[in-house]
DNA sequence: GTCTATATGTTGATAGAC
DNA sequence: GTCTATCAACATATAGAC
């Protein structure tokens, strides 16, 4: 597989000379020290979604970046840190599900799944950085072990809150009584999934269009499926 | 990330001298290339499948498979060629699915999707080597623009049949006529395609337990999602 | 905190003898 | 058809000057 020869680094605008600030120079160092790993993590997530993360040499961030590549070094003992530190600053689509549960208490289950399969097509939307950091470790959770962990530890936290709603909801006669929550949860993230690898190269109208109907549809179905038994 | 130290390479047989065949050394030859390139796809994928195909040098198929490493690039002229002579060996789940969607012809809608769902428990065994090719190309997909193409082209396939057996027992009042068989199709696919990802790391045998298990729910629960309203 | 320079190994791919 | 020898480019990571 060619690489392709990275374009020209962009400028990089530098820090504006801080004139008398009330700072100290410590706090002003780390400032900048985060600001810069900011940078590295910004540039890198957008190189590794990409191309993926072992396609992505810390060379080419650092030349992206327009800083040498020592200073990823400084900062990221290793690549994987450098990733694993994108990894952490995220909050992926189980935090979004969990929130919607949360908010959702006390109203009707069609509503809150409605809310989570609109969540997804927003945030799932093709050039988020949340998107883009998806599937970079989706790609590589399949064969680096660590990620692998890390990724299916998501998918299991949102299946679990959302089967733990699903609970309470049977046991009150809002859905069938005889219900797997599991299965269901699983039936309900996995057709976004799917939708989602299928259609991940339209552009971001478009994704918002045809992702928003099928939600719209996939949802109507999903609820037929576990509505109480007559 | 490391690159663990490649063990040492695996003694490989050498084929066995033939005394005194019929064949006219023409087709010798080409039989020893054919044996060849089939030893290089199968090391190949071994690899790829356990450290991605990025992450996977062609040196390290070379040695794995006991040859030097320019014969891989005679057989193939680039590593990519490679992955590619694999991808078209091999029959994924979509062809199962047709498989069992053909023979089906004129039984049940219910029987048809328990076998495909059983196929899949069967089909997406750990370590089985469509297994391997999957997540090979479901990783690479996300990043390589042509194994993109051929990743979606496979799903599309499968949806594709999944939907055009739907439509046509809508039609004939056998489920919900309001269905829509896209969305349905994604909806039965798209489950199993997660369970995979969160249950890939699971022995054969307890794969076989839990899957079967999974795939007799979902099945279920699916089913009565797309049964005629009453 | 950032840079330059470099260490040390690996990569995909080619040439040419047998 | 297969091997050995070799390539230039690139990988991750470190050392030390500023």
């Amino acid at each position: 597989m060619k690489r392709p020869a990275s374009g020209p680094a962009r400028p990089t605008r530098r820090r504006a000379s801080r004139l008398s600030s009330g700072e100290a120079p410590r706090d002003r160092r780390e400032a900048q020290a985060e600001e810069t790993r900011a940078l590295l993590a910004r540039t890198a997530l957008a190189l590794f979604a990409k191309q993926g993360y072992v396609a992505t040499s810390t060379r080419q961030v650092a030349q992206e970046a327009g800083v040498s590549e020592g200073l990823i070094f400084h900062h990221f003992p290793t690549k994987l840190d450098l990733l694993l530190h994108i990894a952490a600053q995220h909050r992926l689509m189980a935090h979004r599900v969990s929130e919607a549960i949360a908010e959702g208490e006390g109203r009707p289950v069609g509503e809150i799944v409605s809310r989570i399969t609109g969540g997804f097509v927003a945030l799932m939307s093709p050039r988020r950085p949340e998107t883009q950091l998806f599937r970079v470790l989706l790609g590589e959770s399949l064969t680096t072990p660590e990620l692998g962990a890390i990724f299916r530890r998501l998918g299991g936290e949102t299946t679990g809150a959302i089967a733990d709603l699903l609970r309470r909801r049977a046991a009150i006669g809002e859905l069938r009584a005889d219900l797997d929550p599991q299965t269901a949860a699983a039936a309900l993230m996995g057709p976004l999934l799917w939708f989602f690898l299928g259609n991940q190269h339209l552009s971001a109208p478009r994704w918002r269009a045809e992702a928003a109907a099928f939600a719209e549809r996939f949802t109507d179905q999903w609820l037929s499926g576990v509505a109480p038994r007559p």
